[in-house]
DNA sequence: ATGAAAGCGCTAACAG
DNA sequence: CTGTTAGCGCTTTCAT
């Protein structure tokens, strides 16, 4: 089914059949109504290939992700999808993976035209580092940073206020009593990572408590080093009576180890989050932490992109708002000035 | 930056460029190198509008899904994503979320030729519903099914054996001592629902033990699901002393909402979930459940895909092994015959 | 408001 | 083994 059979049918010109869908104010309404008489006839659907050849544009939009199985991404990635819906482009995911083949891949993908612009969620340009450096990106078509900005590029940046967030959650920890508040970092020169952890020193200099370098744990936001935390915690003489983790996955990982260790949380030590995620809140016990609008986050992301690819004019910058979520997992600490007796049971861990 | 360039610079004609591409043992080996030397030195990618439009070949995989945010989808992903990506071919996400108009536009999408194949993760094909009624899919393109097997259609059909796994974890459950064995069900009707219910009722049956309707929880696979159906076990005066989840996330939100009425896990109530999420093993207590090979599934339906679309033969129907996975949210009964005691203690639950 | 005609960049037939 | 040539189906001038 062509082009030509639906113009033939209509009685019109091929021309005309591909202004009536394209531009249908200027064709007269009789030969319009033929047209689409003609193709709910036939069934037409324009062959994107040669749609896109001849107009140079794809209606496809790349998404790229650093991990495709990271569960933060989920709702982000509906809602950049339904707004590119509505707007009637499609949507392509590139799981990098970490993988510098898969990455040049997908530059080379968009370089070839076969999509009309990007979203990224690495917090890079295709070709560069995070600091940066290497080939600058001649990618020429539209780009949207999600999440993880991208200081050094151009381009509109969709995200949160990751060091406000970051200074609210530490003092609310501080505020509820604490004093020894340890940090569980993302990944070393992650953005998110600098950001939230500015914000957790401003936190602590506003509660007036000194920075204790020895009370920031590494990690990389999955729950594996959430354990790995945990364990490094139980194994401490003198542990801190709270920590903030950078994400809900590592706090969900923590958790796990601490409880298994004996420890009661948030009795013997409280723990926060960040993301509020789905299992937030039926973590046990359930998480406090730091909600970030995913779904609005995207749609926002998908929005701006089509405003761009659409010629309208942009923000540079969007902001949306975070919240404090408090929910069972951080209490005052009971035993201040106690020095806390180093736990005797300790139970097997079984992360598959 | 098109072929001809390429040609120009190598001196050699379109055609051959093209061939050294496509077919290079059907070029000379001088002409061949002239040719990937030009390509290297102009950094040529072919327009993949024009070879699509050429050749009526897409080298793009749709993958459609019932809900991009349900954690399980993820891994699976992936392992679509390897296999395609290893193969050359791009992949495509349709989050069906419920709606008609998607499911509509992408099947208009699909019979526009803008994807060589699919990967159905949602048990119908499009414009059917899940009894097979509704227009007969003439999409002319290879599918494959994934996880929801679609009976009526003659594809191959890349699953567990659903039916197996529940039977076995349902006499698991019997063999520790338990006689009331609960059920929580996924959305009526749907396929894998029908399989799992069918192995528990075998593995009631297989136990001696008899089915009473009355342990059948009605549920659909989300958190919510679990924590409702918490609500109304809590409720209960006489409870099951075991409850089968049909997934982990309905085992989490089970779970949760148990431990915040007072009742604990495994003591007063054992709980078993299905497909061994990455929260499962870090759920309070780690969550017993049937592991499914999330991964090898994705790859395995992307891998018969591409011979169905490079015309290799592939085999009709394809059963990955499960596991039982052991962990501490399942133990014998402790109080056997002892009628239990309904819960006093009671704390509010905060989902969100 | 409409039609004729020229390609978009590539691959596949066909010759040679 | 290699070049010539004819489209793939559509959109978009340029006329009318």
């Amino acid at each position: 089914m062509r082009i030509q059979d639906v113009a033939k049918l209509a009685d019109v010109s091929t021309a005309t059949v591909s202004r009536a869908l394209a531009t249908p104010e200027r064709v007269s309404p009789e030969a319009r109504a033929r047209v689409l008489e003609a193709i709910a006839k036939t069934g037409y659907v324009p062959n994107p290939a040669a749609r896109s050849l001849r107009s140079q544009k794809t209606y496809m939009v790349l998404v790229v992700l650093p991990d495709l199985s990271n569960t933060f991404f989920s709702k982000i990635l509906r809602g950049i999808e339904e707004r590119l819906f509505e707007a009637g482009y499609g949507m392509i995911i590139s799981d990098l993976d970490g993988s510098p083949e898969k990455e040049a891949h997908f530059a080379a993908f968009t370089a070839a035209g076969r999509v009309d612009g990007a979203i990224l969620l690495n917090g890079h340009l295709f070709g560069q580092t995070r600091e940066g450096e290497g080939m600058p990106a001649k990618i020429g078509i539209p780009l949207v940073a999600l999440c993880e900005a991208i200081p050094s590029a151009d381009i509109p940046q969709i995200e949160i206020d990751n060091r406000a967030a970051a200074n609210r959650m530490t003092q609310h920890l501080a505020s509820s009593g604490h004093r020894r508040i340890a940090y569980l970092s993302g990944p070393a020169g992650n953005v998110l990572e600098k950001e939230r952890f500015l914000g957790y020193r401003d936190g602590l200099k506003a509660a007036g408590l000194p920075f204790d370098p020895a009370l920031v744990l590494p990690g990389d936001y999955t729950i594996e080093s959430g354990v790995k935390a945990g364990q490094d915690l139980v194994a401490r003489s003198t542990r801190p009576t709270a920590v903030f983790c950078t994400s809900d996955e590592m706090a969900i990982g923590l958790m796990r180890t601490l409880l298994s260790a004996g420890l009661k949380v948030p009795e013997d030590i409280s723990v926060a989050g960040f993301d509020d995620i789905e299992f937030a809140a039926v973590a046990e016990p359930a998480l406090t932490t730091i909600h970030q609008p995913r779904r609005e986050l995207g749609q926002m992301a998908a929005a701006v992109l089509i405003d761009l690819l659409q010629g309208r004019p942009s923000p540079k910058r969007i902001r949306l708002e975070t919240e404090l979520i408090i929910r069972d997992s951080v209490a005052s600490p009971q035993n201040i000035e106690k020095a806390p007796a180093k736990s005797t049971r300790t139970r097997a861990i079984k992360p598959t």
